[in-house]
DNA sequence: CTGAAAGCGCTTACAG
DNA sequence: CTGAAAGCGCTTACAG
């Protein structure tokens, strides 16, 4: 009986988490007006927002985003899938949509891909679970942008596309950037340019061989198709192929890479050779990393933006949500190239040259001198 | 009239999603029905399962976690917010969480901090709006994780700690590493040996701090607090921190640094000034980077396994949640030196070593030998 | 074995 | 200006 008597104790902080009728029933109105008070919608009576105010913070009331977003029928989340959060590069992309997400109050729900196709479906669904309002994702296959796009996702592919035309695209303006680097070392003289892409093919790689191939026919220069290689996944695996390529008979004198990877790969399988980089080698890669401008000579990179790549792609996102009929759009960055120590004309030049060029000439032509020969 | 008749047109994909209504509608079962038939929970009849499950498949049906949140109350959502996702650290805690959350099914919230406590609080509230199961962070304040822990939201910090000892905490073992580091130092034949730590005086440094002190003590060498300096944030300002110390009289022979950051900003002023490393200058640093290996001489560096660091946090945090009211703890990693070629004796040590020790006789003595002076 | 009903927390017309 | 009611999509006792 005295315990019957006793007031039931009231945790100080309750193990439920305040809802909306706590707060309503705190301020002495009810839930309606508490929702139109703590949202700003609606008409509420003068001092009575200041009240449900007081009480939800007295409350610690957070709402809950899953009743609202059930309500509402709107989102405040995206989905966000990259390969390899490890790989800076993804990394970025990822600090650049979470900025931009974080400035408007949307919030982030990354993965990051196993590699599998299947998996990366898995990991969509997740996400329409969820009912993220938009994905942005590197892809792997064409696998997730089809299950997104029947789900009535909005997608927006970054850095590759699979897509075919059929969502928004995000990437860097490989072909040119490539085409550039390719002149340039064909301006000093290289006449055996080897290029080491992705084993994986993606878009970009295939957009950069294009490039690549297109600046060596302008220049009349044949590209010889065993310089042109697939390597990957994996530094070590790069490291293999480029001591194959660096040893051989037929070695190239400059080396183009379209990953930070790549030319990790080739300038450790260099160091492992003894091969003297700018003066025995030259070296030009995608992807500036840290490590580059650190070593002795400091690498000549083009510079893909990972951060701006995803603050575009989630621009794109938010523009793709407002306008859903618009047709697809893909956004090409400029790549910017850092010019550094890692390249110079191809050993024995001036014999080489032959009835060419003498190297003093080639100085003198810049990194554009491949197009003169048009 | 006409019109009227007409069928209506069901497009094909329906702008509304598929709910369980419609997929129970076309299994022709009540919605009590299809829920069980898709997830397995209670009694179904025989071949319904099959019907129930095929329709959902045309359907392309995906529950509402919200709505079956809502009901059941539970979550399947885990926060993550970290500092900085283009640190490479940082992004490899992550990944760490990634590949540990998507192996249990659950979805990884991520926000990366602006680096301000409100920011970060608001990030939080983010968090809780979407009622995560969890959250795990690198904090830069005790605010948030008070905030967390007054919503009742599990909290575990990583690689450094604000709670007091109040929530969960995984963590590198900073002081035994940092002691080894200037025990192999000391060991070496040096004595002014410099200490960079990062200027906003997260608990880790203040560990490492604490270890190389120690270290120092135990070896009988006084430490010189012109020698210990707080810098950042950035590689500009570790370098530019870097020129004065390395400029000045009192230079150091040695320098351990407590982040690769700074370890690039000590790299790049030694490059500035000529110095030649292991000669003239040791180098020592925790956090371990791809460019370390890369750069001649390479650096000794302190592995901190960021993605193992992620994994834990996230088995932390699910024990967590399992135990609410178990007392927290503190995971310490023990961390992993790659001693590589960036340590060497200080320069004239026969001749400084004076009646101390001769250069031989150190190098004899190993890693180890600062404990020999105790 | 099945389905009608209740209810998770919220917001929004709508009637007063 | 306010509050009762309906309903978002789901699951789970519970009655049949």
């Amino acid at each position: 009986m005295a315990d019957a008597a006793q007031p039931v104790r009231r945790p100080e902080r309750p193990l439920r988490r305040a809802t909306i009728k706590d707060v309503a029933d705190a301020a002495g109105v009810s839930r309606s007006t508490a929702s139109r008070a703590l949202n700003g919608r609606g008409y509420v009576g003068l001092g009575i927002r200041e009240r449900v105010q007081a009480a939800a913070e007295t409350l610690g009331y957070v709402p809950d985003d899953m009743a609202r977003h059930l309500k509402e029928r709107v989102s405040r989340s995206v989905g966000v899938l990259v390969s390899d959060l490890r790989t800076p590069f993804y990394a970025d992309v990822a600090a650049g949509i979470s900025t931009g997400a974080r400035r408007r109050g949307l919030a982030m729900v990354l993965g990051d891909g196993s590699g599998s196709a299947v998996d990366e479906v898995e990991t969509a669904r997740r996400f329409v679970a969820l009912r993220v309002a938009g994905v942005i994702l590197t892809p792997v296959s064409a696998q997730v942008t089809t299950f997104l796009a029947r789900q009535r996702v909005p997608v927006v592919e970054v850095d590759r596309h699979f897509g075919g035309g059929s969502c928004d695209v995000v990437v860097v303006a490989g072909a040119a950037a490539a085409g550039e680097a390719a002149e340039h070392l064909l301006g000093l003289g290289h006449r055996r340019i080897a290029l080491l892409v992705d084993l994986a093919g993606w878009s970009a790689d295939q957009d950069r061989e294009a490039g690549f191939r297109q600046a060596c026919a302008t220049a009349g220069v044949p590209v010889d198709d065993s310089l042109v290689v697939r390597c990957g996944p994996g530094v070590a695996a790069a490291r293999d192929r480029a001591l194959e390529l660096l040893r051989g008979p037929g070695a190239p004198t400059a080396v183009l890479t379209t990953a930070a990877w790549l030319a990790e790969g080739v300038w450790r399988a260099a160091t492992d050779l003894r091969l003297r980089i700018p003066d025995e080698l030259s070296l030009v890669t995608f992807d500036d990393a840290p490590w580059m401008s650190l070593v002795t000579p400091a690498v000549t990179a083009v510079e893909q933006d990972g951060v701006r790549l995803g603050e575009i792609a989630l621009e794109r996102l938010l523009g793709r949500i407002e306008a859903p009929a618009e047709p697809p759009q893909t956004v090409a960055l400029t790549a910017r190239t850092h010019h550094r120590g890692s390249t110079a004309a191809p050993p024995g030049a001036r014999a080489v040259a032959g009835g060419r060029r003498s190297v003093n000439a080639v100085s003198h032509m810049g990194a554009h001198a491949g197009q003169t020969g048009v």
